[in-house]
DNA sequence: TTGAAAGCGTTACCAC
DNA sequence: GTGGTAACGCTTTCAA
């Protein structure tokens, strides 16, 4: 292998220069049609490879959204992504993707990697960072968006919806339907905010309607899926059969838990109902379909990349607050 | 927001060169300890960012390595992801990730955009590509690892699993186990090449042992899932009873099949066996438990990050080929 | 419609 | 230990 080609080596090649390289290669309408033609030809023929770095640095703009997420391993999130691919894709950005593990820390070490590369936007997955993350993104003249979330105190545009006002609607189905002593199931305290802001809600709601205390059973440390709720209900046996409600923190951990509880041989919904939230394919497919809250993850991703396109496009000078809310699914555990 | 913090206006304050800014700021051992120091504390209090465009425009090093996925959302890929991210985070590399959505020509559209960016290495996900993949590919001196396969005529090196041996091994174990009237549950032809590749498989095994053509339920465009597969045996109904076993081309599918046939009132696997791919968490968790193949998603990743620091530190020479193999799990479903 | 010159922020290379 | 100079490949700007 040799040097790199380079837009002189195809300008020489064809006898103009670079200049006229550079527009041909990018529609310029002002360069004459057959020059064009030609330089792509040889650009082809030489194997030219357009330099993304030499751009981004000349033109001081790299051409990246910065993306965390808490997982790339999560249906619900994976659908945001491909929402944001897509629509960014289009305007010719492409996405720099970093995954917190559900951890602020983790988040913190990405954020500060991430804005290295000078990105054009940055999209946070949540609204609970650490303060030096907080810090790092405030000292920057940066578009920055959290998505899946409504925080109080954001710190510039949101696009979400409520976790708060998600729980509720469970909690006040499952009252509807006859239930009163409810076990939320998630992860260990302190992990992963998400699941402490389902927590509150529920504990919240549930207080709201003066139900009994909320009991809360530990899957383990954050991410907790299926596994999780499968083994902490088997580990409990009948224990579980002294509530009537199992709240669980997501879908997959309400399939853990469905399922271990039929083996124990509880009926649900009859002895015991079972709730999930995220409305992933698997509440849908099992058997029974899982109650659960639809939190339409596509459509997140398609108001970010709307909203990006209108900040890049100066017609946003205020921070946007979109709430996207959530909707209950009733399935066949309760 | 002024104009941007650069070494030199560092340099100036404290009243040196943009060299020694440069040096103090990355470790280099020749810098004077108090002269780093202060550089340090100045570029702190100027608020100094590095630009990492500049270095990778500078030094030719992008300090990405590109992979593409089939998918974001699959637990399978997820977990090879994660191992890559943390592998290479160490090394001081980020993943520069574009999902194909199981489709060749998108495969080659990313390449194309992400050698644009001068990645270190290129990881592909899989053994097939387009002509034009191949060419771009192999026009730059860039190591190349497929993985996830083990391809006759690799671009490079390849770290994976055979998909055919992984198939034998299920085909065999329903033989053993009294079955012969098999169908294989997977994409439309054409799409994913994985599928297509897991289907031959079976068939050959099948031959092999002299069972009764295998029959074909397609279940619709990749990526199938779970959902997929209910749909199907659903449209098909009680017709599903001719077969002795199911074999689904991944785990999410068997899933859906299960449920399906169970609704339907035949039993598993009394009337019908049904076996998955992958190892995912569903076929664990699942009542009953689903016969699969455990393909090491993990280890795979891990091999990969060992492979690109023995070629990083020019200890490779040849093309690797590591089969990390896959192994048949028995569940409650065959 | 095309070209020449300058420079984006960093670091390799060579002096001192 | 430190500094000066040049250069990475591209595009902005101005001129022809």
């Amino acid at each position: 292998m040799g040097a790199r080609v380079t837009m002189r080596d195809v300008a020489q090649a064809v006898g103009m220069s670079p200049m006229t390289v550079s527009r041909a290669l990018r529609d310029d309408r002002t360069v004459n049609d057959k020059t064009r033609a030609r330089v792509r030809q040889v650009a082809d023929d030489l194997g030219y490879v357009y330099d993304s770095t030499a751009q981004a640095f000349r033109t001081q703009k790299s051409g990246f959204v910065a993306v965390t997420l808490p997982s790339v391993n999560n249906a619900n999130f994976a659908e945001t992504f491909r929402a944001l691919t897509n629509g960014l894709g289009e305007a010719g950005l492409q996405l720099l993707l970093g995954s917190t593990n559900y951890r602020v820390e983790r988040e913190e070490e990405l954020v500060r990697q991430l804005l290295t590369r000078n990105p054009e936007a940055l999209v946070l997955t949540g609204g609970h960072h650490t303060e030096e993350t907080r810090k790092l993104v405030q000292a920057r003249d940066l578009p920055v968006i959290e998505m899946w979330d409504l925080p109080e105190d954001p710190l510039g545009h949101v696009v979400g919806f409520s976790n708060s006002d998600a729980m509720a609607h469970i909690v006040e189905h499952l009252v509807a339907t006859g239930r009163r002593k409810l076990a939320f199931v998630g992860a260990s305290e302190g992990a992963d905010m998400r699941g402490a802001v389902r927590r509150a809600g529920v504990v919240a709601a549930a207080q709201a309607h003066d139900l009994p205390e909320v009991a809360m059973i530990d899957a383990g440390p954050a991410p907790v899926s299926m596994r999780h709720g499968a083994a902490v209900i088997e580990a409990m046996g009948k224990d579980i059969a002294q509530y009537d409600a199992l709240v669980c923190v997501s879908d997959p951990v309400a399939f853990g838990c469905l399922n271990s509880v039929q083996r124990i041989g509880l009926r649900v919904p009859e002895d015991l109902a079972i709730t999930g939230f995220g409305h992933f394919e698997v509440a849908k497919v099992s058997n029974p379909r899982i109650t659960t809250v639809n939190v339409q993850a596509e459509d997140i991703g398609r108001q970010v990349v709307e909203l990006l396109q209108g900040i890049f496009d100066d017609e946003i000078d205020t921070p946007a607050r979109i709430d996207v809310g959530s909707a209950l699914v009733v399935g066949e555990t309760s």
